[in-house]
RNA sequence: GCCGAAGUGGCGGAAUUGGCAGACGCGCACGACUCAAAAUCGUGUUCCUUCGGGAGUGUGGGUUCGAUUCCCUCCUUCGGCACCA
């Protein structure tokens, strides 16, 4: 009888062990390559999580891998250990947040040992210690003192059940709720700390050092949102000495800007609005106001706004412009402030439809497609037979009750003929319009081309005259957008040429922009510019378990930074919890009380606390030397170990840890701190685990898979190998509990193998050794592919493959040959990255190899025996599978033809016929072709 | 609305450079062992079929001797952004 496969009792044994041993030990060595493997470190939320071993166990796999390969691995853990569930714990269960985040913390690093993971403890960081967060605060100092930090007021998303400041991605969904607790979130004006993220917005945008994801490239990408313009100056009328600038994407519209509008809380609006506008304006900004971010959600709701009673010069053409205030323009991007060109922005053209204000076209359509309609009885007789010979493209339908028009649409070179033609035909008392590439207004009297306000103004007038039905109309385009033929060619936004500009006539579409910034800049009255959608990152939180900002405000100093030599501005433990809202701190009788470093009179501390995203921004750096208490890291270490090799974890944080920390290392650099350009340079993202009912676990919903019962039932290494074989990692799915049975099963299997003695020994075929060798070795080779690739799922497949066979050689009697003996022992080297416990067991108590497995070498492959010496060679016909012939690997085209040709099977597919081609992939197929 | 990803048996998934579709596992069926059950072991398992074969990787088309793989159309699902000037 051998014994059962235990792992309860196998897996504690050896983590004890390695512990004992220091076994997993990464220290500064020069003489072997390091590689600093990094997963996203863990919240202390009370409980280990599935989802942690779903991030955590192949990561570990692969620096077991590595370690193997020779690489000195330096794999850490620690603690992102502040935040706001701590505060809720003490709200609720009257527990102070430092008792159960530490709680949580002891509870955390045992579930985490169970795993077996090449952690090395000692180099462990808790960012809610002291010794941790001095040094956020010193990189708090170090930002401020490099212009990096300020401190502003700003209207922030505040949420009111949190009772905190969220920074714009903590901000979730279409209503705008908070990512934590789901409350929508409300607008507050508050003077808050920022980081200026922004300045680095052009080198975060540039990802070619490093080696992530497509996907969260382009995630960072929108997010930062980088767009090319200019930025125009437009003075007042009132005042030309007052200017409002605006942002544009499209400088080759501005002879089109016929209005502008501000965002209702911009600081000008005071200014420009006249006495007669003053209160409807009043009205409208405390509206706005008013209204949270939730309201404005509708993009397509009706848009409103109101007029200043000011005006504004277009600087290009000198036309005085109305400026209005809508909430349609953001306050927070650009300027606040936009020229309104409707005839090319959807929304300028909607605002000017609903408010009657002018549009005027002045970028050609790209199609060159004109329209025009021809009223019942405005022409003479003969025209239409003209239109037919011209070859111009007309139909006649109903117009109303008035009889039947021509409805005409007219390519690019038709319009002058055209033109000619109405003037010719048009029957005095009435008027024909082209519009949508062209825009030509023909009186009985002449042309007269829409290319202006005062032209739009002038042809309202006449048409008003003629036809008194339009006289309710305020622009033309009101008047030609009563009519649903021309609806699809009154508005575009595309590039064109560019018309009713003046000199810019003309300039063709792809020179347009180039052309008119130059001429902005000559003139003194704009530039080229670029905008960010990206904004500065908001560091100010409201709450208690956090690291203390470290400024002091001093009534007769103003702000002062904490001398670096009084760091750690450490957080009190005897704070009272009452729900008022307040942030603990502020409610603390004598914390904030302090002196002015600058004058030694009285002053208050900062009583908001950090982001916690300013702690992680920077945890990898701690683990190199947690305890080191000169600057935030040994720079030996650093310089050994930096910059992290491979980094994993969520998709989740591709927009805000990702970027923070970016974001962080650039300016680390910049104020000699860091180096290099980047902190991480191999990002690779994991899935998630799923509920067995396909929805995201959640106790609420019941369908939480607890680690902890699993590794009872099943062992860590089953475990490990599950969730590295149930789904592709970077896609993860639904957990599927049926499904632990399969690498159970495994292990056992392997188990049985190494501990049962055989029935046969002894006298295998020598096919069998050549096979079995060859499939180790093609095995080795894929799973080394694999682990380089991250790609798990396949590497235990290959693992199940490859024992499936080594049973069938052992029938065969191939124990004890020197072909098994090799592979019993390289079979448990490729486990052991997966499962080392079972491996560690196997090799130490079974083989009677030497403690530890650990410790051996990646074995090599040897390529002259993964070679195949046959193979089956697939004969097709016109494409179909024919036939399958075993021939030698190196079988000559010539006679791999033959052979595909003398084939019975094949032969009666090819009806007597002579083959047309035939097609020879080499080691593959021959494709008879008839 | 804009940007992106993914659609393969009952299920998770594999197919690495355009060349045998469905590896490996789950589940299921049958068999062995057992008084019985569990465990274990073995066999089978895309669908249709007149047993010759035919169809088949979300849909429809294209390129090719040959397409899960490349190109285009559409559909579905998921993710991000969203009045961004």
């Amino acid at each position: 009888m051998t014994e059962k496969y235990n792992p309860a009792e196998i897996e504690p044994r050896w983590q004890a062990k390695w512990e004992a041993d220091g076994l997993y030990h990464a220290d500064i060595d020069q003489s072997r390559p390091k590689h600093y493997a990094l997963t996203m470190l863990p919240y202390p939320s009370g409980d280990l999580h599935i989802g942690h071993w779903y991030a955590m166990t192949p990561s570990d796999a692969r620096a077991r891998y590595l370690r193997m390969k020779g690489y000195n691995v330096m794999f850490p853990i620690g603690f992102d250990a502040f935040g706001l569930p701590a505060e809720n714990a003490a709200v609720k269960h009257n527990i102070h947040p430092k008792e159960w985040t530490y709680a949580n913390i002891e509870r955390m690093r045992k579930q985490l040992r169970s795993m077996g993971a090449m952690w090395d403890w000692r180099r462990e960081a808790i960012s809610s210690d002291p010794k941790y967060y001095r040094w956020s605060q010193y990189f708090f100092i170090k930002l401020y003192e490099h212009g990096l930090a300020y401190r502003k007021m700003a209207p922030v998303d505040f949420c009111p059940n949190c009772n905190t400041t969220l920074a714009r991605e903590q901000v979730w969904g279409e209503d705008r709720h908070c990512e934590r607790c789901e409350t929508p979130v409300i607008k507050k004006d508050l003077e808050q700390w920022f980081f200026r993220t922004t300045s680095y917005a052009d080198e975060l945008l540039d990802f070619s050092p490093i080696d992530w994801p497509e996907r969260v490239r382009l995630l960072q990408t929108n997010w930062i949102g980088r767009s090319e313009g200019a930025s125009v100056q437009f003075p007042l009328v009132a005042d030309r000495r007052s200017i409002i600038t605006v942002f544009t994407t499209r400088p080759d519209t501005l002879w089109g800007a016929t209005f502008m509008v501000l965002a209702p809380e911009h600081p000008l609006v005071e200014k420009i609005t006249t006495d007669e506008c003053r209160q409807v304006v009043e009205a409208y900004q405390a509206q706005a106001a008013r209204r949270s971010d939730i309201d404005r959600e509708a993009v397509d709701k009706e848009k409103t706004g109101v007029f200043t009673g000011g005006y504004a010069i277009n600087p290009v053409n000198g036309e005085r412009i109305p400026i209005w205030i809508a909430d349609y323009v953001m306050m927070t991007y650009g300027t606040g402030a936009i020229m309104a060109v409707p005839a090319h922005d959807e929304r300028d053209f909607a605002f000017a439809i609903e408010y009657g204000l002018p549009i005027i076209p002045v970028i050609a359509r790209p199609d060159g497609i004109s329209k025009s309609l021809v009223f019942p009885g405005s022409v003479r007789d003969g025209f239409a037979a003209e239109l037919e010979s011209a070859d111009i493209e007309f139909y006649a339908a109903p117009v109303g009750d008035l009889g039947e028009g021509l409805f005409v649409t007219l390519q690019r070179e038709q319009v002058d003929h055209y033109t000619a033609l109405m003037t010719q035909y048009l029957q005095p008392g009435n008027w024909n319009e082209i519009v949508g590439s062209s825009w030509l207004f023909i009186f009985d009297d002449g042309v007269v081309a829409l290319d202006s306000v005062d032209a739009d103004q002038a042809i309202l007038a006449r048409c008003k005259a003629i036809y008194p039905p339009v006289r309710h109309n305020r622009t033309v385009m009101e008047m030609l957008d009563s009519l649903p033929f021309y609806r699809d060619v009154l508005f575009h936004h595309e590039y064109g040429d560019m018309i009713h500009s003046g000199e810019f006539s003309g300039v063709p579409g792809d020179a347009a922009v180039e052309k008119v910034t130059e001429f902005l800049e000559e003139k003194g009255i704009g530039e080229g510019a670029v905008n960010y959608r990206l904004r500065d990152w908001l560091i100010s939180r409201q709450r208690y378990w956090g690291a203390p900002i470290p400024m002091v405000y001093c009534e007769g100093c103003g702000w002062n930074l904490v001398p670096e030599d009084e760091l750690p501005v450490l957080l009190p433990d005897d704070v009272e919890w009452l729900p008022t809202g307040e942030s603990p701190l502020k409610l603390h009788p004598t914390w904030a009380q302090t002196t002015c470093p600058a004058c030694g009179g009285e002053a208050r501390r900062e009583t908001d606390t950090m982001d916690t995203f300013m702690c992680s921004s920077w945890y990898h750096l701690r683990y190199l030397s947690p305890e080191y208490d000169e600057g935030p890291f040994d720079p030996q270490e650093y310089d050994y170990w930096m910059p992290v090799d491979t980094y994993t974890g969520g998709i989740e944080h591709a927009t805000m840890h990702l970027i923070y920390t970016r974001f962080f290392h650039k300016a680390g650099r910049d104020m000699g701190i860091m180096k290099g350009a980047e902190p991480m340079m191999r990002l690779r993202n994991q899935g998630m685990v799923l509920g067995e009912d396909g929805e995201k676990m959640s106790k609420s919903r019941g369908n939480v898979v607890a680690p902890d019962e699993l590794v009872a039932a099943y062992g860590a290494d089953t475990v490990r190998a599950y969730l590295m074989f149930f789904a592709r990692w970077d896609l993860g799915g639904p957990w599927d509990s049926q499904g632990v049975g399969g690498p159970s099963r495994w292990l056992k299997r392997v188990w049985t193998l190494y501990t049962e003695k055989p029935q046969i020994n002894g006298n295998p075929p020598e096919s069998i050794l050549r096979d079995l060798r060859r499939k180790v070795h093609q095995t080795l080779k894929d799973v080394t592919r694999d682990f380089e690739n991250f790609e798990f799922n396949t590497i235990i497949s290959s693992l199940m493959e490859l024992l499936n066979f080594m049973y069938l050689a052992r029938d065969q009697g191939a124990v004890g040959a020197p072909a098994w003996n090799e592979a019993v022992d390289v079979y448990l080297r490729m486990m052991a990255p997966v499962t080392p416990h079972i491996a560690e067991e196997l090799w130490v108590e079974t083989l009677d190899k030497p403690y530890s497995i650990h410790n051996q070498p990646w074995p090599e492959v040897d390529e002259a025996a993964a070679q195949v010496e046959q193979i089956t060679l697939i004969v097709q016909v016109n494409g179909r599978l024919r036939d399958r012939i075993t021939v030698p690997v190196n079988i000559s085209a010539e006679d791999a033809k033959k052979t595909a040709l003398a084939s019975e099977s094949a032969a009666r597919f090819m009806e007597d016929k002579k083959p047309r081609h035939v097609i020879y992939v080499p080691g593959r197929l021959v494709n008879i072709v008839i």
